[in-house]
DNA sequence: AAGAACACCAACCGCAAGGGG
DNA sequence: GCCCCTTGCGGTTGGTGTTCT
């Protein structure tokens, strides 16, 4: 036996409100509050509605803070540097925006900001005490030993950005990048973060199962844990593995490469 | 003009945390 | 300490509108 479901499923009105029902509710909780419990609640006032779906409609659509309509630069830059911290803790998130949602968040998020990210076009981002807002899957001795700050959480944000390597700069341009220029900066075994720019170039890995190759033809796979490897050494059963185990930080908007950063193991490629 | 593809977002679902008995 | 109930959260889905071909 499953847990009891919070309703009676086959009693219970589902999908988007009506006017009306958005005016009982609304009516209902100005009159009398919630009394905390939401369960209760749409009986008492007379709708034929789950707790919960009166819940989410409340806090997502009827109160009275609730600001609609399009996000500014500032809330663009505000959900990214908080993003970059705190990977989708979108309550959190969407506390630091007076009138924003969760779920207007995170939608906000998924539909257009990761986008917007990836062309470039985000202007700026806040810079910690320390210089800079670092981003990484893994502590780094070097960096804990710099002071710098890390983040255990890595950037989900680039899990579905499209396959291959591709190269956006700042004006929006986009194109291909052959694997011999990007590890210049993929640099050590272990951590599959993803995303760096040197140069005022971002660099964006690819999808699970895409694959990518150099400028010599040689070929590259990522295998079933997302980790790139040398697709000659996969056959061979002598997987390399190259990922990005460095922090990041942002410099003018732009991700950018701490000096700490030990580029040998790039040398291992070629 | 029509169908397909894409974008957006409201709403749902399931899980985990927290609190009370 | 355990169980049950409610709430809060994040991931996902599905409907609708818009843009593209």
């Amino acid at each position: 036996m499953g847990r009891a479901p919070c309703c009676d499923k086959a009693n219970v009105k589902r999908g988007p409100w009506s006017p009306e029902e958005d005016a009982t509710l609304k009516n209902y909780l100005q009159t009398h509050g919630t009394g905390g419990n939401w369960i209760a609640l749409p009986l008492k006032a007379g709708l034929k509605r789950c707790g919960k779906s009166c819940r989410l409609r409340w806090l997502n659509y009827l109160r009275p803070d609730i600001k609609h309509g399009g996000f500014t630069e500032e809330e663009d830059n505000v959900i990214f540097t908080l993003y970059s911290q705190m990977g989708s803790r979108w309550s959190l998130i969407a506390s630091q925006l007076p009138g924003r949602t969760d779920n207007d968040v995170k939608n906000y998020w998924n539909t257009r900001l990761k986008k917007k990210l990836l062309a470039g076009k985000l202007s700026s981002f806040n810079i910690d005490n320390n210089g800079g807002l670092m981003i990484s899957a893994a502590k780094k001795p070097e960096a804990a030993a710099a002071s710098l700050p890390y983040y255990s959480t890595p950037l989900p944000i680039l899990s579905d950005v499209g396959y291959g390597f591709s190269v956006s700069s700042s004006s929006g341009t986009s194109q291909s990048l052959p694997l011999d220029q990007v590890m210049r900066f993929s640099l050590s075994p272990s951590c599959p973060i993803l995303h760096i720019s040197h140069n005022n170039v971002v660099v964006v890995s690819s999808q699970e199962g895409s694959a990518v190759s150099d400028s010599a033809g040689n070929g590259y796979v990522e295998d079933s844990s997302g980790i790139l490897v040398d697709d000659h050494h996969h056959h061979h059963q002598q997987q390399q593995q190259f990922n990005f185990d460095f922090p990041y930080e942002f410099i003018n908007g732009e991700i950018g490469v701490p000096s700490l950063v030990d580029f040998s193991h790039a040398e291992s490629l070629t």
